[in-house]
RNA sequence: GACUUGCUAGUUCAAUGGAUAGAACGGGGCUCUCCUAAAGCUCAAAUCCGGGUUCGAUUCCCGGGCGGGUCACCA
């Protein structure tokens, strides 16, 4: 709630109170914008008062609207006027009152930002009082390249990692990296056995698509033996077992969990040929992390973990030594924990992390960005490490997100139908460089560098804005046969929007808030009311975790500056007052669309 | 099957229980001697079905239909 919806409600409380005798609560009052149609700004919707003040809504929207008029502050009045349709109360605010808000941002370097997170830190005491969210995202196995699904959950994880920061938390971006497992030995197993000594040098691949191509050849070559074994009347069960691949495959594990020095030298020679192709692929898409934790040293902790549970009850052995927790009376199943020859699963790992975390971090507050289908699997863990008594256990949040889809369904890696991450961003710079090159006029006298610059910009916004616009809980489409768009509600409208203020306010003179006029026409103020909106669109991002209000609020600002833009002068505007109040708009504005796209992760052109 | 989640123009997405359900792309029609036309203006086009709660339901509840997902000693 801005200042103005603040003072708004007190008076509308205030009102309520004298007229009808009652104190209204904070959710009665209901204040939206007021729709283009009526005349007026802001929206009271008085139904929820028409039941104690026995009227019709009609009138109980007049007689609200009467007595803000005759009490408000005399001195410095805030509602111009009003009118009152059925059960809506359409007040008209007026125009130095907005002029004063638009200064007020001007001055505002923090503007949309938060000092603390709600609740917390009473006395602005936040600076070194603050609490500490850490969001775990990415989390990739070591196996084969990123794909789009993984683009999701990066730009998503980073974009909400720098919303909670705009609202105040300190924030820790973490990663947890699946780097052992029966999954990355059969990359292994298959550059032993049909590699020659390929590596990332010799054969000009990144690291991470060489050790996925041997992924993808260890599936083939697997089939292959499968299909012979059947063929010689082997059922497929027991084919899938015995497939001497897959054999090979276990016994590679078992050597690294008995730390065989030949099988850990390759495991960590071909880790790093992934980690320097990963790490690429996250700088392009401008994410980063603060602090790296690998599956390697977290499972051994977990496993201890679970044995201290084991010893204070609250987990059980079975008889053939397998370990579980027992989640009936929470209304879940029984959960596996460790299997029955004492290796751990995927439940124990997490636990083990989040026991290193702990002792690392004083975490108030853990978020996971990881895919809806692992639902159960985060139930199961908040109840798992409530009882193995970490504080932020009961309280985790598992940031659910949906699955991008394809056409024709699901991406599934092993058929071949996976968009991968450094192609797309590829595809997207590119794209953004060919449209570049027809706007001759704006981009003369740039350097070729400074094109590719613009480009890289522009591409990776487009994607970006074209992600993180949805909802993030909901599953999305992508069609690799249509490209992403590049006008119309994209990231690069927004950019363009605020390339052209810059090329504006490049060719203008310094601002003077002083000077400018205290006259508006509607588009301007139009504007300065969602300047206004912008830190409680901060705030509703943060709550509710979603980097898509960011979106919607960015381009519906461009688009209001943009109709401005059409039909009212900045430059050419002969009086010096209304000028200066255009400058100061259109400055305020690239401020806060930068802003708000930094939220996003998105970079922002000078010119474009 | 159980649990869970979703269903809105031709397509991809919006809409704290509020006024005539918004955009974009695609389709039709306009606007560059004018601060960047990656723009602006304009026309046609949608809430899966049936009940209920409410002054008011795309939104909440119940039933049905159709899609996701999860129910592994995989991660």
């Amino acid at each position: 709630m801005n200042s103005l919806e603040q003072q708004i409600t007190s008076l509308a409380k205030s009102a309520v109170k004298a007229l009808y005798g009652v104190e209204a609560e904070d959710s009665q009052i209901q204040l939206q914008k007021t729709r283009p149609e009526f005349e007026g700004n802001i929206t009271l919707v008085v139904f929820p008062f028409v039941k104690t003040a026995r009227k019709a809504p009609q009138a109980v929207a007049q007689e609200i609207g009467e007595w803000i008029i005759n009490n408000q502050m005399v001195n410095n009045p805030m509602v111009n006027g009003f009118n009152a349709v059925q059960g809506f109360l359409n007040l008209t605010i007026s125009d130095s009152f907005w002029v004063e808000q638009l200064k007020a941002i001007n001055a505002d370097e923090h503007f949309g930002r938060f000092k603390h997170p709600n609740g917390k830190c009473p006395n602005g005491k936040c600076e070194n009082d603050q609490m500490l969210m850490m969001v775990e995202y990415s989390s990739p196995n070591t196996n084969k390249p990123l794909h789009l699904g993984h683009v999701r959950n990066n730009l998503l994880g980073y974009s909400i990692a720098q919303i909670q920061e705009a609202n105040g938390w300190k924030v820790v971006k973490t990663n947890i990296v699946n780097d052992r497992g029966i999954h990355i030995c059969k990359s292994m197993l298959a550059w032993l056995k049909f590699g020659n000594g390929e590596t990332p040098e010799s054969s000009g691949k990144k690291g991470d698509h060489l050790i996925g191509d041997y992924y993808v050849r260890f599936d083939k070559e697997y089939k292959k033996q499968i299909a012979e074994l059947t063929a010689g009347g082997m059922d497929e069960e027991t084919a899938k077992r015995e497939a001497p691949l897959m054999l090979e495959a276990q016994e590679m594990l078992r050597k690294w969990e008995a730390n065989d020095p030949e099988v850990r030298a390759l495991w960590a020679k071909m880790n790093e040929w992934v980690y320097a192709g990963f790490d690429e692929t996250y700088r392009r898409m401008g994410v980063s992390f603060d602090k790296i934790y690998y599956e390697s040293n977290t499972y051994l902790e977990g496993k201890s973990e679970v044995e201290k549970g084991l010893a204070s009850g609250a987990f059980y052995r079975r008889e053939d030594g397998s370990v579980w927790a027992d989640l009936t009376k929470d209304g879940l199943d029984e959960k596996l924990l460790l299997r029955s020859d004492g290796t751990s699963v995927y439940m124990t790992q997490d636990i083990g992390t989040a026991k290193l975390r702990f002792q690392d971090y004083p975490i108030d507050k853990m978020v996971y960005v990881v895919g809806n289908e692992q639902e159960y699997h985060f139930k199961v863990l908040s109840i798992l490490l409530d009882r193995l008594g970490f504080p932020f256990g009961k309280e985790l949040v598992h940031f659910s997100y949906g699955m991008v889809e394809l056409p024709n369904g699901k991406m599934k890696s092993r058929e071949g139908t996976v968009v991968d991450a450094d192609d797309l961003m590829d595809k997207m710079v590119a794209d953004a460089r060919e449209i570049s090159k027809d706007k001759v006029n704006t981009l003369q006298g740039i350097t070729e560098e400074e094109a590719n610059e613009i480009a890289r910009m522009v591409g990776l916004g487009a994607l970006k804005y074209f992600i993180l616009k949805v909802d993030p809980r909901k599953n999305m489409l992508f069609n690799p046969a249509e490209s992403i768009d590049f006008n119309g509600n994209t990231g690069p409208f927004i950019q363009y929007t605020y390339a052209r203020i810059q090329s504006v306010l490049r060719k203008a003179e310094s601002l003077q808030p002083s000077a400018v006029s205290s006259q508006l026409d509607p588009k301007e103020l139009n504007l300065i009311q969602r300047l206004c909106e912008y830190p409680s669109v901060v705030r509703t991002a943060g709550e509710e975790f979603s980097p898509a209000v960011i979106c919607n609020y960015a381009y519906a600002l461009a688009c209001d500056f943009n109709s401005f833009y059409h039909d009212l002068s900045i430059l050419n505007e002969p009086d010096g007052q209304k000028k200066a109040l255009r400058l100061l708009l259109a400055a305020n504005v690239a401020k806060v669309l930068r802003s708000a796209m930094a939220l996003l992760g998105i970079e922002m052109p000078e010119r474009m």
